[in-house]
RNA sequence: GCGGAUGUGGCGGAAUUGGCAGACGCACUAGACUUAGGAUCUAGCGCAUUAGCGUGGGGGUUCGAGUCCCUUCAUCCGCACCA
C-alpha cells in the first residue's frame, strides 16, 4: 500500500478536475439545477482567512452531494474587488489600485484552488471589470430613470480620517467602520436610492422564501415597520399644522407639550414668532456637536428648551399645550416632531419629571407618579371626551377613524429604514454614470456609452473639503452635454461597495453576455439561487440592498423571478484558539494554507467541518486538527482490510445503512460535524472488525467524498472503481435496514436503570417481563415488592413501578 | 430598555413526538511495539466510589426531565430616545 500524501494527491486531483472541466455548470443541460452561491470575498492583501474556509466548505460539500445525486450544479466564485483598504494601501505604496487588486486576486485565487473547491472557475467575476461595472451602471441607470435614484443635501456621517461620507451602516456607534475615528455630521450633496418605496414589498418578500427564523426577523427589525397614526396640531398665531406621528392615538387627551428635533424647519419658518432665538440656536448648536452616538449614549438625561411663542392647539381637546425643541427626537423618523404624552410613554414622562410639565393620566391601570403606563392589553381610556371607557385597540380605531372623517390626521405607516446614501468620495469605485449640465440639470450618460471608465490619476488623495479625487482630473470630468452639446461637468463621486455586491449572483449565471446582464433563456433555467450561505453581518445591509435591486429588476421586466435568493443559512464565526476574535494585533490568526501545507486540505475542510455547531461560533484548536488527519489516515489504511465479498456484510449492514441515512440528513441540516462523527464511528467499527466488502468501501468513500474528495478520488482511483468518484452516485438508504434485528432494551425499575435485555425489535411485554426476571441485577429490585405499574415503550425502555 | 439565542466532563461538542446523559474528537493515564516517540496499536477516562450524586441555580409536572412548566442567574448576538 502507498502511503498516504496528501500534498501530492491533492494537487494531482486539482490538475485533472481543472483539465477535464467536471466542475463546469451546463447551459444546455436537461437535468435539474442546483445553484449554491457563496459570498464572493473581498480580495485583501491578508489573503484567505479560516472563516473563508467555513464558509465556503459548507455549500461545497452540498454541491458535491447534488453532482453526485445528477444535479447540473452552478457553484461559482468572484471578487468583490471595490474598497477602501485597496485605495488605501495603493496611496501609501503608490501603485495602482488595479494592480493592487489583480496581485490580490491571484493570492485569493491560489489559495482556493489549494483548497480543492468545485467552483466554476470560468464564470468568475470581478466587480473592478469594466465589462461587469458596465452593468452596475446600467441598474443605476434604470434607478434614476424610474425615479429611484436622487440627489438631494442632507447632514451625513462624514469621516475626517478617510475624507468620506458613510452610510449609517458604515459607521455604527458613531465610529468610523474602516478606521475606528469619530464620524462628524456634515451637509452636503447625497445621493439616494429610494429602498424605503420598497419596504413593504422586502417585507412581504420574505413569505416566499426560506431564510433561518434569526435571519427573517433581523430584516424585518432592519425594515422597522410600524402601524400608526399622522395627527395635525395647529400652530397658534399661523397658518401652518405641526404634525406628528403617534401609535397610540388614543393617548391623544394625555397630551401636555409637544417636541420637535432641533432640525426641524419650523423653527426656521417661525423664527420671528420666538421669543427666546438665541437660546433656541444655541440648543441647535449644541446638538449638532453630538454625534449620533451621543445622543443615544446621553439617553437617560433628558435636555431640550421650550420654545417661547409657538404654541399648539390639541385637534381634538381644543387645549392648548406650549412646544419644546429636544435631540431626543429625530428628525429622521416620523414627521420630525411629537406629542408628548407623559403619562403613557416612557420618554415624555423623564422629559416631563425634567422640566415640571404636567402628566395627565387618561388609561386607569397604572401608577403615573412613578413610571409611565404603557401596556396596551389591559388599558381603559380615562379623561378622554368621546373615548371614555374603551379598551386601547378599540379607542387607537375610534379617535382614528374620528380624525380622518374631519381631516384632522390620518394612517401611516412608518419605517425605521432610511433610503440607501449611495455616493462616496472616493476613486476606488464605480463613477456614478450622471453628467451635471447648467441647461440640462442632470443627464444620465447614454446607455451605449456604458461602461463609463474610471480614468487613469496620479493622486488617490481625496479633496479636504471630501471631493472624490476623480474631481481633479479635468480632462475627465469636462464633457458635453449628450443633450444640448454644452459643456458640462461629470458627476465625481463614485457608488459604495454595496453596488457590486448587489447583483453578482446574476452575472454568474452569464458572465460574458455584451447586450444584458443575463439572456433571458439562462435566468429562466439557472434562478433563482437555491441556496446562499455567508455571515450574520451581511444579512441586513448586503442581503437587503441586493433584495432591493433585485425586486425593482424584476418590476421592470429585467429579471424573471422576484426573489433572488431562495434559501439563506450562516455560518458562526471562527474565533482564535484564546476564544478571542482573530486579529492580526492578538497574534491568534490561523493561515489555512498553514494547515494544508502541513496537513493537507482534506484535513483542513475536515476539521472545519467537525469544529462545532456551524452556526454558533467556534474556537480553532491545533489539536483536533491532527485528530481530524488521524481519521484520514485511518480511512486510508481501510483498504487493506478490502474482501473480495460483494455487497454489503450481514454483519455491516445496518451500520451501513444508518450511516447512509444519517450522513445524507446531516449535510442537508447543516450538521455536519455529527455526520464527520457517524463517519468516525463507521470507520473505527471497520478497524475494530477487521475487514470491509468493495462495496462498504465504495458507499463509505462516496459519502466521505464531499468533505474530503482528494482522497477519496485517489482510492477511488486505486480500487480501480469506474470512471472518477466525482461523477459517480450517491448511496440511498433502505429505511427498514437502519433499524437492528436485536436490540437492547433499558430496563428501569421504578424510573432507575438497573439492567438492560436482549430482545427481538418487535417483541412484546410479555417477552420483556420475562427476560428481565432472568436478569439477576433486575429482579433483586424487584423480588418481595408489589408491582404497581408497567410502562413499556417498544425499542425505548421497560419501566416496572414497584412499591 | 426591547427582541433573539445559549448555558451539559479538563476542553470542543452529541443526545426532540419526554425514554440508557456525555456519541465523536481533543487532552490525559497505563500498557504494547520501539534506539527514540509529538508515529501506531490496546485498555481506561463525569464526580464519588458502598448500593450515591450529576446537564447554570431554585421549584414543579411525570413511572421517567438536558428535553415540558414556573422562577432566577450568567453569557453572547441583533436593534435601540423609532414616538
Amino acid at each position: 500500500m502507498k502511503l498516504y500524501n496528501p500534498q501530492a494527491i491533492e494537487k494531482k486531483w486539482q490538475e485533472i478536475w481543472d483539465k477535464n472541466e467536471v466542475f463546469k455548470a451546463d447551459d444546455n443541460s436537461n437535468k435539474k439545477k442546483f445553484y449554491g452561491l457563496v459570498e464572493f470575498p473581498y480580495p485583501s492583501g491578508v489573503g484567505l482567512h479560516v472563516g473563508h474556509i467555513r464558509a465556503y466548505t459548507s455549500l461545497e460539500v452540498i454541491s458535491r452531494k447534488r453532482r453526485l445525486e445528477g444535479y447540473n450544479v452552478l457553484f461559482p466564485i468572484g471578487w468583490d474587488a471595490f474598497g477602501l483598504p485597496t485605495e488605501n494601501y495603493a496611496m501609501q505604496t503608490g501603485q495602482h489600485p488595479r494592480k493592487v487588486t489583480d496581485d490580490n486576486i491571484k493570492v485569493f485565487t491560489k489559495q482556493l484552488r489549494d483548497a480543492g473547491y468545485s467552483f466554476d472557475w470560468s464564470r468568475t467575476v470581478d466587480t473592478t471589470d469594466p465589462n461587469y461595472y458596465k452593468w452596475t451602471q446600467w441598474v443605476f441607470l434604470q434607478l434614476y430613470k424610474h425615479g429611484f435614484a436622487f440627489k438631494d443635501k442632507s447632514y451625513v456621517n462624514f469621516c475626517n480620517s478617510c475624507k468620506v461620507v458613510l452610510a449609517n451602516e458604515d459607521s455604527q456607534n458613531g465610529v468610523c467602520d474602516r478606521c475606528g475615528d469619530q464620524v462628524v455630521q456634515m451637509e452636503k450633496d447625497v445621493w439616494f436610492l429610494k429602498i424605503r418605496d420598497y419596504a413593504d414589498k422586502l417585507l412581504e418578500g420574505l413569505d416566499e422564501v426560506d431564510y433561518l427564523p434569526r435571519i427573517r426577523l433581523e430584516q424585518e427589525n432592519w425594515i422597522g415597520r410600524s402601524y400608526g397614526t399622522e395627527v395635525d396640531f395647529k400652530l397658534k398665531d399661523t397658518k401652518d399644522n405641526l404634525r406628528v406621528f403617534t401609535t397610540r392615538p388614543d393617548t391623544l387627551y394625555g397630551v401636555t407639550f409637544m417636541v420637535m428635533a432641533p432640525e426641524h424647519p419650523y423653527i426656521e419658518k417661525y423664527a420671528s414668532l420666538i421669543k427666546n432665538l438665541d437660546e433656541i440656536k444655541d440648543y441647535q448648536e449644541e446638538s449638532k456637536k453630538k454625534t449620533e452616538f451621543e445622543r443615544v449614549q446621553l439617553a437617560k438625561d433628558k435636555t431640550g428648551v421650550e420654545i417661547k411663542g409657538l404654541r399648539a392647539i390639541n385637534p381634538v381637546s381644543g387645549e392648548e399645550v406650549p412646544v419644546w425643541v429636544a435631540d431626543y427626537v429625530m428628525m429622521g423618523y416620523g414627521t420630525g416632531a411629537v406629542m408628548g404624552v407623559p403619562g403613557h410613554d416612557q420618554r415624555d414622562w423623564e422629559f416631563a419629571k425634567e422640566f415640571n410639565i404636567p402628566i395627565i393620566e387618561v388609561i386607569a391601570g397604572g401608577n403615573i407618579e412613578e413610571e409611565a403606563f404603557t401596556d396596551v392589553e389591559d388599558g381603559i381610556l380615562i379623561n378622554s371626551g368621546m373615548i371614555n371607557g374603551l379598551r386601547v385597540k378599540e379607542a387607537i380605531e375610534k379617535i382614528t377613524d374620528y380624525l380622518e372623517e374631519n381631516k384632522l390626521g390620518e394612517r401611516k405607516t412608518n419605517y425605521k429604514m432610511k433610503d440607501w446614501a449611495f455616493n462616496r468620495q472616493r476613486y476606488w469605485g464605480e463613477p456614478i454614470p450622471i453628467i451635471h449640465c447648467p441647461h440640462c440639470g442632470m443627464v444620465p450618460v447614454p446607455e451605449e456609452e456604458l461602461p463609463l471608465r474610471l480614468p487613469d490619476v496620479e493622486n488617490y488623495h481625496p479633496t479636504d473639503t471630501g471631493e472624490s479625487p476623480l474631481a481633479n482630473i479635468l480632462e475627465w470630468v469636462n464633457v458635453k452635454c449628450p443633450v444640448c452639446g454644452e459643456d458640462a461637468k461629470r458627476e465625481t463621486d463614485t457608488m459604495p461597495q454595496w453596488a457590486g455586491s448587489s447583483w453578482y449572483f446574476l452575472r454568474y449565471i452569464d458572465p460574458n453576455n455584451d447586450n444584458e446582464i443575463a439572456s433571458k433563456e439562462k435566468l429562466d433555467y439557472w434562478g433563482p439561487v437555491d441556496w446562499y450561505n455567508g455571515g450574520m453581518e451581511h444579512v441586513t445591509r448586503h442581503m437587503i440592498y441586493s433584495r432591493f435591486w433585485h425586486r425593482f429588476l424584476y418590476d421592470i421586466g429585467a429579471v424573471p423571478f422576484k426573489e433572488p435568493y431562495a434559501k439563506r443559512t450562516a455560518q458562526g464565526l471562527i474565533l482564535g484558539a484564546d476564544g478571542e476574535k482573530m486579529s492580526k494585533s492578538r497574534g491568534n490568526v490561523v493561515n489555512p494554507n498553514d494547515i494544508i501545507d502541513e496537513f493537507g486540505a482534506d484535513t483542513l475542510r475536515t476539521y472545519i467541518m467537525f469544529i462545532g455547531d456551524y452556526e454558533k461560533y467556534a474556537i480553532w484548536n491545533d489539536s483536533s486538527v491532527k485528530g481530524c488527519k488521524r481519521f484520514l489516515d485511518r480511512v486510508w489504511k481501510m483498504q487493506e482490510m478490502i474482501t473480495d465479498e460483494e455487497g454489503y456484510s450481514k454483519k455491516h449492514e445496518t451500520l451501513m445503512h444508518k450511516t447512509i441515512k444519517k450522513v445524507s440528513q446531516d449535510y442537508e441540516s447543516m450538521k455536519f460535524n455529527t455526520a464527520i462523527a457517524a463517519m468516525m464511528s463507521f470507520v473505527n467499527e471497520i478497524h475494530n472488525h477487521g475487514t470491509i466488502t468493495m462495496d462498504e468501501f465504495k458507499t463509505f468513500i462516496t459519502l466521505l467524498n464531499p468533505v474530503a474528495p482528494h482522497i477519496t478520488e485517489e482510492l477511488w482511483q486505486e480500487q480501480k472503481f469506474e470512471g472518477m468518484l466525482n461523477q459517480g452516485t450517491w448511496p440511498s438508504w433502505d429505511e427498514e435496514k437502519t433499524v437492528d434485528d436485536v436490540i437492547e432494551l433499558p430496563v428501569q425499575v421504578s424510573g432507575r436503570v438497573r439492567g438492560k435485555i436482549l430482545l427481538p425489535k418487535d417483541a412484546g411485554v410479555e417477552t420483556a417481563r420475562k427476560l428481565a426476571m432472568e436478569d439477576e441485577n433486575i429482579s433483586k429490585y424487584i423480588e418481595g415488592k408489589e408491582t404497581v405499574k408497567e410502562i413499556y415503550v417498544p425499542g425505548k425502555i421497560f419501566n416496572i413501578v414497584v412499591k
